[in-house]
RNA sequence: CGCGGGAUGGAGCAGUUCGGUAGCUCGUCGGGCUCAUAACCCGAAGGUCGUAGGUUCAAAUCCUGCUCCCGCAACCA
């Protein structure tokens, strides 16, 4: 008799860094789910990985002096140490540079190819030669210039393969409309106007320009790009198209891709279209989530830093760190990480509720009966309300599950664990205790609150993994009593159940001296390791003196300032050029107001082809610098320069 | 008018689908209890639900205008 299956993904992440708390949102997710999942019994496919190839990784080796492969083979290792300390039992890891997937992307690119789906063409987009880069429209900077160097762009072609996408526009709007395949269904409408409506382009599947890759076979110049090698990974890590694995019939297709709303389009829209046109069924759903923002702002890797998880884990505990991502995790909204949050967290639920519920009953049954209760019971008048509450939880737990809403399942857990505390109360077991003839219903009152904490620690399992034996070994419950099977009935536990008073399980944490000790900690860290979060662009290659002396900077005087009304980056400058006046329109509108700059003097590219920004034309120029945290920082010029003067 | 999301007591959020006394967590204040990790339980204060109109017997909820914030606009979860 074959289980039933259940397959998960997290995304394959891309290590051209560290793995950071970002990171641990998906992949913790899932592997709760995955391990609730296999507590009902269900023969799960947990996958996870990393998408190694790639201009950026190729970039990064080579700055590091090593090999792409060197380089990836490094940050995995630091994936995989991240996902052991974080216990995430993943039961299969893919990574792209593996030679299955590798061979099992070349077979499927040949089909979608001679299936006509991908064809020959060119790829137009900005070119920026001194660089040898493409870029896109929006990677360009305020200027629509290179994002790297920041001289101009041109239009240039490139020969790549491309796949069709308009052939399956209908079915993926009605997949995306009328499914419940995308989670949260809302950010349909988003996709389907922003992508399906304004006509599905077709998909740029091959580049010429980068070597890291995965080749095409029938054309070496080329190397398959990011979407056929990386998302196809969740159909060969199950063996479609190689011989290292031979589960594709049993769990495809998938049950869950988790993803964050980043990539959501792309799994919303391009993975299916993939699949059509590869005639294999589509996953049941995609789960989206936000991101973790920290203080309001996304995660970035200089903030990675503030939040190493490992850092955290080894303060607290991977279960906290776990149990905070996830009872703060909504599904398709952001949810804002700071140390201070996540303390004030695990004091209040972990510490308070549950903590102290376990701490507090077993005490008692220590205390008044030695740690063995007796087997006479009484009932009394709040039992019934407790158990029904508690026999109740796990078909509650199972719908969120089901739902991926896991913040919401935490919360219910966590209903039962402020209903047990308040029955102890009702109950007044204390005053139970200095009176001998109640000692049946003491034991009853312990006994339904030992089951509570059973049913509890059982549904929590899947979320905090290394703490809830801990509980089990406190409230005499031996292994084989927890189920998923007895998580829905009440009265399992023998009647002479035995406790074993132990460490605190989750102690609570001074919250002020933790913060003092972590920003002591980030201060240390962050500094030293990386100038403050930044990291200096790299050298440009060398120029003579005559390729400078093209470049024409003057000072120049801001005489008017407004912002161009159409955009949110861009402010309009009238300037004193001492060359009788000119406009010049700069991105520098969420740094700057235009009253900042009125009277000041600037520095002005004067002989900068003149471009139209957002149809207002700027003839020329300022020169500001990138700050450490993006923003721009104009550099102001003496005062005493006349309008005009030259600088070189 | 590129697309979309948001604006609810001090903070963070739910409620808006199918209008009917505004709810949760944290925090604050008062009380109770003492088994427990100064934890637990009860109670209170605090919101004209961004703004201006409209529909209605009735609007946080439906419609319209406006303001502010945020995200996305093809490759960092």
């Amino acid at each position: 008799m074959d289980k039933k299956t259940f397959y998960i993904t997290t995304p394959i992440y891309y290590p051209s860094g560290n793995p950071h708390i970002g990171h641990c949102y998906t992949t913790v997710a899932c592997d709760s789910v995955a391990r609730y999942k296999r507590m009902q019994g269900y023969d799960v496919m947990f996958l996870t990985g990393t998408d190694e190839h790639g201009q950026k990784i190729e970039e990064k080796a080579k700055a590091d002096g090593v090999t792409p492969k060197e380089y990836v083979d490094v940050k995995v290792a630091q994936f995989k140490k991240l996902w052991d300390y974080m216990n995430i039992s993943y039961d299969r890891y893919i990574r792209t540079t593996d030679d299955y997937h590798v061979k099992a992307v070349q077979t499927i690119f040949n089909r979608l190819y001679e299936k006509g789906y991908i064809y020959k063409g060119e790829y137009t987009g900005k070119y920026c030669t001194p660089c040898e880069s493409f870029w896109t429209e929006s990677q360009l900077d305020e200027n629509g210039c290179c994002p790297e160097c920041h001289r101009e762009v041109k239009e240039a072609k490139e020969e790549a393969y491309f796949f069709k996408m308009s052939p399956f526009a209908d079915r993926i709007e009605k997949l995306l409309l009328e499914t419940d395949y995308l989670r949260p269904k809302y950010r349909a409408q988003e996709l389907v106007n922003n992508f399906i409506k304004t006509g599905l382009e077709d998909l740029c599947v091959s580049r010429t320009s980068f070597k890291w890759g995965i080749p095409v076979t029938f054309d070496e110049k080329h190397v398959v790009y990011v979407w056929i090698d990386a998302l196809s990974n969740y159909i060969t890590a199950l063996g479609y198209e190689n011989e290292e694995y031979d589960d594709y019939k049993k769990y495809w297709p998938a049950d869950v891709h988790m993803v964050a709303k980043d990539i959501m389009r792309f799994h919303a829209i391009i993975w299916p279209a993939m699949l059509m046109a590869l005639d294999e069924p589509l996953p049941k759903h995609l789960a989206v989530h936000g991101w973790i923002t920290f203080n309001g702002q996304k995660m970035s890797k200089s903030l990675g830093n503030v939040v190493d998880p490992f850092i955290l884990g080894e303060r607290y505990g991977a279960d906290a760190i776990r149990y905070h991502i996830m009872r703060e995790m909504a599904l398709g909204a952001d949810s804002s990480f700071s140390n201070e949050i996540m303390i004030n967290r695990i004091n209040s639920d972990l510490a308070n509720g549950l903590g102290n519920l376990v701490s507090r009953t077993v005490a008692m049954a220590d205390k008044y009966f030695g740690g063995t209760l007796p087997e006479d019971r009484e009932a009394g008048e709040f039992d019934d309300d407790l158990i029904t509450q508690a026999k109740a939880l796990r078909e509650k737990v199972d719908g969120f599950v089901d739902q991926t809403q896991l913040n919401n399942a935490l919360a219910a857990i966590f209903e039962l664990v402020s209903r047990a505390n308040k029955y102890i109360d009702e109950t007044a077991p204390w005053v139970l205790g200095k009176d001998e003839s109640k000692k049946a219903r003491l034991a009853s009152v312990l006994y339904n609150l030992l089951e509570t904490i059973r049913i509890i620690s059982t549904l929590l399992s899947p979320f905090m993994p290394s703490t809830m034996p801990k509980v089990w070994e406190q409230i005499g419950a031996d292994k084989e009593l927890i189920t998923y099977e007895n998580a829905g009935s009440f009265g399992v536990l023998p009647a002479d159940v035995r406790v074993n008073r132990g460490e605190i399980i989750f102690p609570r944490i001074d919250v002020e001296k933790e913060i003092e000790a972590l920003n002591e900690i980030i201060g240390k860290n962050a500094p030293k390791e990386d100038n403050g979060g930044f990291e200096a662009p790299q050298q440009l290659p060398e120029i003579d003196i005559e390729d400078f002396a093209k470049v024409d900077i003057r000072v120049a005087q801001v005489r008017e300032c407004e912002k161009v009304k159409k955009s949110k980056k861009l402010l309009k400058l009238q300037l004193d050029d001492g060359m009788g006046g000119r406009q010049v329109v700069s991105g520098i509108a969420q740094w700057y107001k235009p009253e900042d700059l009125v009277g000041k003097k600037i520095q002005l590219i004067a002989n900068l082809k003149p471009v139209m920004l957002c149809g207002v034309e700027s003839q020329g120029m300022i020169c500001a610098a990138d700050g450490k945290d993006g923003s721009a920082v104009v550099i102001f010029p003496d005062q005493n320069l006349p309008n005009g003067a030259k600088i070189r």
